[in-house]
DNA sequence: TGAAAAATCCCTCATATGGGGGATACCCAC
DNA sequence: GTGGGTATCCCCCATATGAGGGATTTTTCA
């Protein structure tokens, strides 16, 4: 039994990659990639009709960048896969694109073997990263700073980013009201905000709750 | 030229699967794997002295979990890799295995050809993941809904995170205080929510700015 | 073209908030 | 055994906030 063909759509504005980079997946069975296009602006006209099953998305491009392009095509092809395959690697990039919905990251340097089985991970509902990317996504989700907080201040301030008031904070935790406000007084300072919108900015953002 | 081998540790109660799989990593050339623990606190007890390269650790333990284990672990040695290998693959468990600071998560039914290159891949520095985990770890990256807020109010939204009086968002965006009242009053109830408190949690969780 | 949404401006009022003080008691580490 | 951090309680006060009304103009889109 044989699988159908992955089609392949190509955003990268060298001609000589492009051009290589087709040909290796166009000519590698089971791969289909005719789909070339040298900036964004051709992609998002293009692609929405021929509907491959992945993109390959480089970044830097003349005109919109990479992102934004990724941006445009999951909202007018939300389940269209987008494989960032780019020499920007720092962490800007690679979160930004993944916010824009690329389903994947991929340095430019990887060799065409691990790309061909990237786009084959793709396209069974898997995520490659090249392993430095994948790196630092997973470390996005751990606190980088220690929590300067006491357990019950970080207690509180997990009920002030819930919306409750200092007398709501009190009546759950059964202690004055006047308490609260001297703990609340205490994680201004700690966290160095001088308001509660700061201080729920800062615990969710730095991972604090 | 020979590389070092790879020191790996084993946390794992099935006694069967603790033992069948330290052998095939302990059998394959290149790797040693002579340290077995059937639960966290011995875990905890015994790696720090021991000084592993990788930790294989499985959820699912008597006693502390081994999310708890991780955490304790990562505490003790910053610099340890500990790779989880469960059964657990629900977002709960995935989440909060990467906030305890695991640097890689694979399905127990990961082959032991790709368990081997995983355990290389994350002694050369990378995260390797089955692929359904990588795939939703990075969709959370993601705004899972269509923001109802219109551009103006995401830009206040945005200025009311930074803790910003009502004042202070009008004179930057030169508009009068009570426009800004207006918009914020459009905002809570598009959020549902009734605080600036719950507007930034909220903008913050969903991705809003 | 005509209705809906967005953006702008205005008013009142009770209450929550943040800044400034200060006090006591506990526990732990140096 | 003393000092620092924590947790608890209390006071005053100016102002920011949220809820409740209202209005006009522009833009958007069907």
């Amino acid at each position: 039994m044989m699988n159908p063909l992955i089609r392949v759509a190509l955003i990268e504005d060298d001609p000589d990659i492009r051009a290589s980079l087709g040909m290796i997946i166009h000519g590698t069975p089971g791969y289909e990639c005719t789909l070339l296009f040298e900036d964004g602006e051709s992609g998002i006209a293009g692609i929405p009709q021929e509907e491959p099953d992945i993109v390959l998305m480089d970044i830097q491009l003349p005109g919109m960048s990479g992102i934004d392009a990724t941006r445009a095509l999951k909202t007018s092809c939300p389940d269209l896969d987008i494989l960032m395959l780019t020499a920007q690697v720092d962490d800007q990039s690679v979160f930004d694109s993944l916010k824009a919905g690329a389903c994947g990251y991929l340095r430019k340097d990887t060799p065409p073997a691990r790309l061909l089985q990237a786009i084959d991970e793709v396209h069974q509902g898997g995520s490659p990263m090249s392993p430095d990317i994948a790196r630092r996504v997973l470390a996005s989700f751990r606190p980088e700073t220690e929590s300067p907080l006491s357990a019950r201040e970080t207690e509180i301030l997990a009920l002030l980013c819930e919306g409750m008031t200092y007398g709501k904070v009190a009546e759950k935790l059964f202690v004055s009201g006047h308490t609260i406000r001297s703990h609340i007084k205490n994680i201004y300072q700690k966290l160095h905000v001088h308001s509660r919108a700061e201080a729920v900015n800062k615990a969710l953002r730095d991972k604090l709750i």
